[in-house]
DNA sequence: CTCAGTGCAAAGGATTTGCATGCCG
DNA sequence: CGGCATGCAAATCCTTTGCACTGAG
């Protein structure tokens, strides 16, 4: 049961979008980051975006800013949990905000672009896959950090 | 539920082995292409292995091989459908029989140190599933061709 | 003042490709 | 014989890193 995500209210300076900046400094700050401006048009243009961002869509988005700083700010969020870095099909990492700042979903890979798309997935589903973890994890030993259940196809504008 | 996978028959001209070799060279004669030794190798390794495999892995299994050659006859075994390229966290692609060939299965993917084990979802996760893909389609237009249903996490070896 | 952060340029590293040779059909 | 396949080496291209400079506290 696919439904928007995030987007909830793009307005510079919502309750939302400044408690996202609250967190994001306080996790930086726990391993003596700052929580720069560069990392704040970053976070923030993770969080406007409907679907994961590859470095090119974000230096594209924001000419001005350096390659290797985006590579390295994104590598620096990723280690602090703010966010995570998503593997596709292409060539390109994709980087979205971390779960727990927005909210559990999958994605729609394309196959023949490469464009990702977020989803939301029944509760149903959900508990269903919880229920697999749960027996993978008792049956072989593996922990689970996290999982991804992904649609690979073509979207509606490459069919 | 996690059951072994593959390894039905390990046995050198085995039935299910034939059969195997009799697809792949179906696959690739019908795009023009040979059956040849080097591929021939590349198809048994991976139906002996109980997960996927990196180019890596495959080198040092298969010394001889020229990296080249490895790639570029995955690349011709994935475009005529019998291996899948199957992407993790780390830096290396891993490749797998096509889902057809085997039997479908998801991974468990070792955050710490990028192996990837096999297993199967149990029949009523992945009706959920299947039903999810469904709901998606009808709703967004997109054509789903499959899905991955991995778990991130440590493996036993790595806890 | 100090030290993390930034930008530029160069290095890394998995993967791809050009080219001459080998080999199956 | 002709064209696909192979191997070696060189080229690609995303990503990472070295280094000197800048800026916030």
């Amino acid at each position: 049961m696919p439904k928007p995500r995030r987007g909830v209210d793009t307005t510079n300076g919502s309750a939302a979008v400044s408690e996202l900046h609250v967190t994001a400094a306080e996790r930086l700050g726990a391993v003596g980051q700052r929580f720069t401006t560069l990392r704040r048009t970053l976070v923030d243009l993770l969080a406007e975006a409907r679907q994961p961002l590859s470095i090119p869509d974000i230096l594209s988005s924001e000419p001005t800013l350096a390659q290797s700083s985006v590579y390295r700010n994104l590598a620096v969020l990723e280690e602090v949990g703010v966010v995570r870095r998503v593997v596709t099909t292409d060539d390109f990492a994709r980087h979205e905000l971390a779960e727990d700042l927005t909210e559990h979903h999958h994605h729609l890979i394309c196959s023949a672009c490469g464009v990702v798309e977020d989803f939301t997935a029944s509760p149903h589903v959900e508990r269903s896959v919880a229920r697999a973890i749960s027996e993978v994890s008792d049956l072989t030993g593996f922990t689970s950090e996290h999982h991804r259940l992904d649609l690979i196809g073509v979207c509606r504008a490459c069919a």
